[in-house]
Formats: C-alpha cells, structure tokens, sequence
DNA sequence: ATTTAGTTGTGAATAAATTCACAACGAAGG
DNA sequence: CCTTCGTTGTGAATTTATTCACAACTAAAT
C-alpha cells in the first residue's frame, strides 16, 4: 500500500495509451522487454513499474488485457473527473479540442478568458466564462483540474482564483513558477519554450562530449 | 568541466525566463533565497545549480547581471538555432505562433504538414513544406531541432524523416514514444494527456495519504 | 574592533530512482 | 523425466538528485 513513486505514475499513464493503441485481439502475451522496447525504456524498470499495480499474476509475460485493467483500476480511471482551461489562446483552444482525443475519463468542462471578445467569437461546445467567474464555476462543477495557459503576468491571479474555487491540481504552460503556498494541490509545469533551451543545451553537450571520447579513446 | 545534469539545465532554463522578466534597474541583489521563492525550489538546490555556471562570484547575494550573462554564456544563447515544427495542426500552430515569444535564440524556420491542403490554407510567415520533404529541407537548412506534433501513426515516419535530415534533438508531442536508435540524438516527450491523467492520480495519492494522516496521527 | 546577521560554496548525508542479479516458476521439446 | 529457454518478482547495488550542515566571507552597526 505503499505510494507510487512520481516517475512511475507517468510510465504507467503512457503505458495504458500504448495499450489503448495496440490490438487487443492477438493476444500473444507481452513480456517487459517488449514493452520495454515499445516504451524506451528497460524491462527492468518496466516490471518494477508493474510490481506497483498490486497482484499482477503472470505466465510467460503479461496478459495484454489483464494489464490494462489493473492500470484501469489502478490510474481510477473510473471515476469520472472535471477539468478546466483557462486562457483561450491558441494553446488553450488546442488543448481543448485534444480533450475529445483522449478517450479518458477527464472532461472539461469549462472554459475560461479574460477578454469578453474571446469569449463572444469564439467557437467550441465547451462553456466559457470570464475569468473572474473561476472560483464560483470551479466551486459549483465540482472541477478538479485546471490547466493554465494564460499570460505570464496573470498566472498568479489565476491561481489565484482557482485555489479560491478549491482546485486539486494545475497544469500549468505559462513560463512562469505557480506557487501555492498549499502542499496538497499538485502542481505541473510545462515550461515548453524552456525545454526548447534546455534542449538546446543538451544537444551541445553531446557534441561536446562526443569531441573529447574522439580525442581520448581513439 | 564535468557535465551539467539534466534537471540543473531545465531549472537555469528557467531561471533564465525569470531573470528576463525581472526588473534589472534596481539592482539590490538577488539571494538564492529568494531566488529559490520564485522558483518554488529550494535555496540549497539553486546554489548548486548555480555553482554549475563556473566562475560565478557572490558578495552578498547573486548580482542579476552577473547571473544573466553567465547563464547567457552557459545556455549557448548567442549560438542561432534554427528549429521545425512538423504536423500543423491546432497544437503545432499553437507553438508556432509563440515562437516569437521566446525572445531567445531559436528560430522556427520551417513547418511541416503531409496534406497539401493545411499548407495552402495555413496563415504564417514561416515557410511551410509537405512532410516528405523533412530530409532534404532540414539537412540543406542545418535545421537542428524538431517539434513533432502530428497524429500518433505518422510519429515513426517522421521520426524517420527527421534523423535521415540529421536532426539533433526533438520535442515530441504525440502520445507516442519515440524510438531513435541513435544515443547522440536528444529526444524530450510532451506527453500532454498522459500526464493529465498522472495528475489525477497524484491528487488521488494525496488525498488518500492525508485521510490516513487523520486516522492515525490526531 | 567586534559582534551580528546574512550570504555563498561545497563536501557529506540522505533520499529517490534506476539498474542489476538471480531465484523461482512454467512451457516446450526431447 | 529432465533440460532448456524465457519469463517474472524482488532484494541489493548503484547511480542520480536533493537536502543538509557548516566553514568562510562581507557588510553594517554598535
């Protein structure tokens, strides 16, 4: 009963789309080094990942379909949860619209913009409302989820206003560090234009590396 | 000499937005303190993470400057990058579009789409190719990083296209792992509804440990 | 001049995550 | 029946990252 470490919470969640894309039908049982392969990742930690998805009884590998229950069970994704997107940019109307793709169990149900003129012209089936309704509309839904795609300079009202509405976790896309002062609401950045740097950054390293095994090993 | 980790590029990435975000004239200086509030991390984690950027002398705090430049200089920010988007749906648009942002160094000089009718439309100042044509133009243009932004089953042609280009690093978008069979390229996955779906199961996390908290501590 | 408060830099300790190694099991094929 | 191959499950080792602890230094104040 022990808690799911962070890391692994994620490879199970890309574990259950590979399983959702792949043909259930053939059912020649997967062995961790094939998902492994699919995954990139090691069978190793593949089986430690599985060992948290308590009796996982195997044979001569994993039952595809026995698998994807126990993620089923496991990732909750019977419950049914609500989430929001707030600033209706491009990013968040992209957002929005992949929310139908994933065939899960998180629905958004609400849309959120400052500028009454976004919200006037815009063109979706989810309903909106100006910024300062979050916390009334977060409250009234019952919304868990919020994802942040807004301006760096309204992030903190933003959150604000969520954390006011009593939001349980954000996803967060604005360069910008949410603080919220509250251990128990999970916070989850992703600083995209940052990661292009740190890319960046990494692929020079590489070089750099790959110079000095040349020079020292041949 | 020794090589930056991975977490420690991401954070001074990160601090890099910050500092240019920040008001340089008043000069009071800044404390890993408080420099570890804006951030949400530790001030123990960004000293260290400082210390990677050699040479970098204190007195009573970090002079912004100072920070700024060094971090200019470690993040390889006065080096052109040129960078792609390939798939032009919502979300490649999305970040085409803030490509301009980024204040930074990377430049989007190329879009990519497989139907000829999304290039016709599109409205951008970049220009925009059909996706067989990723080998030729990434290689002619010294194009090094990749977005990859299309649907689930074109991710391994693509991928294909791009390291047959000699791309060097890659942002992947699709709810797919991207295998590369070549160690020296940089791969960093986005994966947007997966880690949505992890949220929720870390909110679930937390919220049981605290009721077990209540039982057991009060 | 001395104390005090605030800071960095960094080796050491801790915590966390990954990888390894191998026992234990099951199926297949003599 | 016995051997062989391929598999999982998992404790131990290793690697990686974070946090701690504290010496060393600076500036300011008394």
């Amino acid at each position: 009963m022990k808690s799911i470490p962070t890391p692994t919470i994620e490879r199970l969640s890309i574990l259950y789309t590979l399983l959702c894309r792949l043909d259930l039908s053939k059912d020649e049982p997967l062995s961790s080094a094939k998902i492994g392969d699919m995954m990139g990742i090691s069978p190793h930690t593949v089986r430690k990942d599985i060992g948290y998805l308590e009796i996982e009884g195997t044979e001569t590998g994993y039952d595809a379909d026995a698998l994807k229950n126990a993620l089923h069970k496991v990732l909750g994704l019977s419950k049914n949860r609500k989430a929001c997107i707030i600033g209706l940019g491009r990013l968040g109307c992209a957002i929005l619209s992949f929310g139908r793709y994933m065939g899960g169990n998180i629905k958004v149900v609400a849309g959120f913009d400052s500028s009454i003129n976004v919200l006037e012209t815009i063109e979706t089936d989810v309903p909106v409302y100006p910024a300062f309704d979050i916390p009334k509309v977060v409250k009234e839904n019952g919304i868990e989820i919020a994802v942040v795609a807004v301006p760096p300079e309204q992030v903190q009202l933003t959150a604000k206003r969520l954390i006011e509405g009593g939001i349980k976790g954000i996803i967060n896309f604005a360069p910008v560090v949410i603080k919220t002062n509250d251990e128990s609401i999970v916070v989850k950045n992703f600083h995209i234009m940052e990661e292009l740097r740190a890319l960046a950054i990494m692929i020079d390293q590489k070089e750099k590396e790959k110079e000095n095994n040349n020079g020292k090993d041949i």
